[in-house]
DNA sequence: AAGAATCCTTGATCTAGATCAAGAAATCGT
DNA sequence: ACGATTTCTTGATCTAGATCAAGGATTCTT
């Protein structure tokens, strides 16, 4: 994916008119990062936005014991540290990728040339809504639902209804993204694989036939 | 609070022009509201915005079992339910007055003009990232630390770092809002209080000596 | 002011999931 | 390909906070 490729496909990048997509494009920076990298941590200062372009990054933060909630996963299209548009340049998660990925850093005064034009304005109010509502509903699901609803509502929402899926994280990696330990989540596994419920073969998992559709969702 | 005053007061109408305030003022339909009324719920339809005059609103989740994941406490001079600006109209938590209280109905059509101006459009971008720093923390909040610091994260957010406050809401909804139950919350100011910490006496509660400025946060 | 409905408190019990520990398996760096 | 990290698994134990229960205190309603 390249940068113009992503500009045509993101939806609020979509209403730009030519030139400023252009002016848009030369401005970003390509940045590939291995996997572990961090691209920006918690409390640093920065002036841009970025766009993912391939791999995941995982946005988190961490209290004073060094545990760590996971905020976002950052999927290929989506926009991130959009909090530095307007506030004072401290970034106020940290960004380290799950795989090898590639980043464009946008320019945040750029961003705000870009703001001028109304479809542009408006695809981005909406994005941040959208977001706005996965952050609401991360929090019911956080605090209301026990770590096995927590997985397949992750595995929906990160991957669709898919009965095979090719998570590209770790084990530890989705466990802390389902706010459980890797114990916890090791036996969680070992429990739906005697139940034929799922299996974590190698890279791929696999949901038994017509899971989705036996609306326990 | 009257409306003409709110708009004066709050930070993205300040750089509003007259005649567009004038016209939002008009628009505005004035509602009050009594304890535990419901404005809106989860899921109903709805085409106005809300901007909270006095008194408290509570916003909420429930899921299937019934259980309540408080999103945030609205605060005088806050925007609430920005949400259907852009969706399909559906509200997606419930806001209830957590005391008699005092909101205007802000039609979502007028909104949408008023983001013509930039100012104004500078000023609600910031607003929504606020909120969604807020949001992010709050997910911290919930899965990282114990009910006790939540109490005081909660008190500190919501009425500043002082030793006596009012806060105008139940100890039930006071759990609620850390995340606890009614139960664990009364046995938590059972210890504060046998620690000669904090005392909820009456309507007031009472915190000891320059307790904020031992750096315990 | 009496009755009803909440809300609050305190005790007893239960449990999901964390933590600690220690091998086994996989992955990485050179 | 080899040792070194890191990740994964499984067992044993622990604990914060939920749940259930039941009496007492407030607060609404009429």
């Amino acid at each position: 994916m390249n940068i113009d490729f992503l500009l045509g496909q993101t939806a609020w990048f979509k209403g730009l008119s030519k030139p400023n997509k252009e002016l848009l494009a030369l401005a970003c920076l390509r940045k590939k990062m291995r996997k572990k990298e961090i691209l920006f941590a918690e409390g640093s200062r920065g002036e841009a936005l970025f766009l993912l372009a391939q791999g995941g990054i995982r946005l988190y933060k961490t209290n004073m014991q060094g545990r760590e909630a996971i905020i976002r996963i950052v999927q290929p299209g989506e926009i991130f540290a959009e909090a530095v548009l307007f506030e004072k340049d401290v970034y106020p998660v940290t960004a380290v990728a799950l795989e090898d990925s590639v980043v464009y850093a946008l320019p945040k005064g750029k961003f705000h040339q870009m703001l001028e034009g109304e479809d542009f304005r408006n695809d981005f109010i909406r994005a941040l809504l959208e977001k706005h509502r996965y952050l609401t509903e991360r929090i019911l699901f956080l605090t209301s639902f026990e770590v096995e609803d927590r997985l397949f509502m992750f595995l929906r929402d990160h991957f669709g209804p898919l009965e095979d899926i090719r998570p590209g994280m770790s084990k530890k990696d989705m466990a802390n993204a389902i706010g459980a330990t890797p114990e916890t989540f090791s036996r969680l596994l070992l429990k739906l694989r005697r139940e034929r419920v799922l299996r974590w073969e190698g890279k791929a998992i696999c949901l038994r036939k017509n899971f989705w559709k036996k609306a326990e969702f």
